[in-house]
DNA sequence: TTTCATTCCGTGTATAATGCACATATGTTC
DNA sequence: GAACATATGTGCATTATACACGGAATGAAA
């Protein structure tokens, strides 16, 4: 029963994810991250904002899409964010639609400052790592979040 | 520079892992997951079923550090659960201040469907992917969540 | 050009999820 | 026993969120 293998492969898999994600969205870590930075932000606000500078410059819709919201809900928190000088809206040239978002020089230090901090805490779990196993890790979890991604554009095309 | 090296390196795994957590928690996912299942319940209540009914029986407060949210919170979606009838609460016979808390036989099949449709939905994007790969995945992802919890008790002792 | 549908964005509004303060009960330490 | 810690739950206020809707721009079809 090859079927049955791979099930219990998955199973594995969506365990050993899952445990993850739990630990690294404790939101104690993400205080204390936040502390490290010296950064006063709400933690959905520092997630957009990491986010944003990531894939800035990106439209209202496709960060909302991307982080699973509602676009009225991201578009409420760009605004915050760009009260605080974070970030900045420029329409496109291209389609007057859309407002790109990208991160200003103040926002860009502090995503800086949330992924260093992040790092610094994160870092010491992976001292007894070989850059063997951290690389394979790395390639492996990229290449799962990729085609992963592909199986969605399969069933919800654009 | 044996430190820039690591936090390169660093730097992949963190955006691997970023990407691969938006790509499972979209909600569009959620709901086909649900709708697969044939299960009509609220995406927080049937991640905490499914917690439940890994590390179950469990307590408010270990429940509610375990997903990250308050207990009191927490509490309220449990008495929810309970409600419909796919867990239960019984006090505990060492303790009787704490409320064990166990999913029913309703509970189980209502899980057991969530997990089948997820399965379902994601197992093909593995449809690539070898054996050894997959194991490896799975290895370095657990020892990754193994790791950070080591570390998370470091810091935070009980 | 003139509809017509589609897409992007934002506001008004109502719901509900969440956390804090607090209370109660039990357990633990001295 | 007294003091303190832990587990659970309720009242309450805040606010994050989504839905309904409208305006603006684009593209397609007539």
């Amino acid at each position: 029963m090859a079927e049955t293998q791979r099930s219990q492969q998955f199973a594995g898999l969506a365990a050993a994810f899952s445990d993850l994600s739990a630990h690294l969205n404790q939101p104690s870590l993400h205080n204390r991250v936040l502390a490290l930075a010296g950064v006063s932000l709400d933690a959905a606000l520092a997630r957009l904002l990491v986010g944003i500078y990531r894939h800035g410059p990106i439209g209202v819709v496709e960060l909302g899409d991307r982080s699973g919201r509602d676009h009225t809900t991201v578009s409420r928190q760009v605004a915050k964010l760009a009260e605080l000088g974070f970030v900045e809206r420029k329409a496109s040239d291209q389609d007057r639609r859309v407002s790109k978002i990208a991160v200003t020089g103040r926002g860009v230090r502090i995503a800086n400052a949330l992924s260093v901090a992040h790092q610094d805490l994160i870092l010491p779990a992976l001292d007894g790592w070989s850059d063997r196993d951290l690389a394979d890790l790395t390639r492996l979890m990229a290449r799962l979040a990729n085609d992963v991604a592909q199986l969605r554009e399969t069933v919800e095309p654009a």
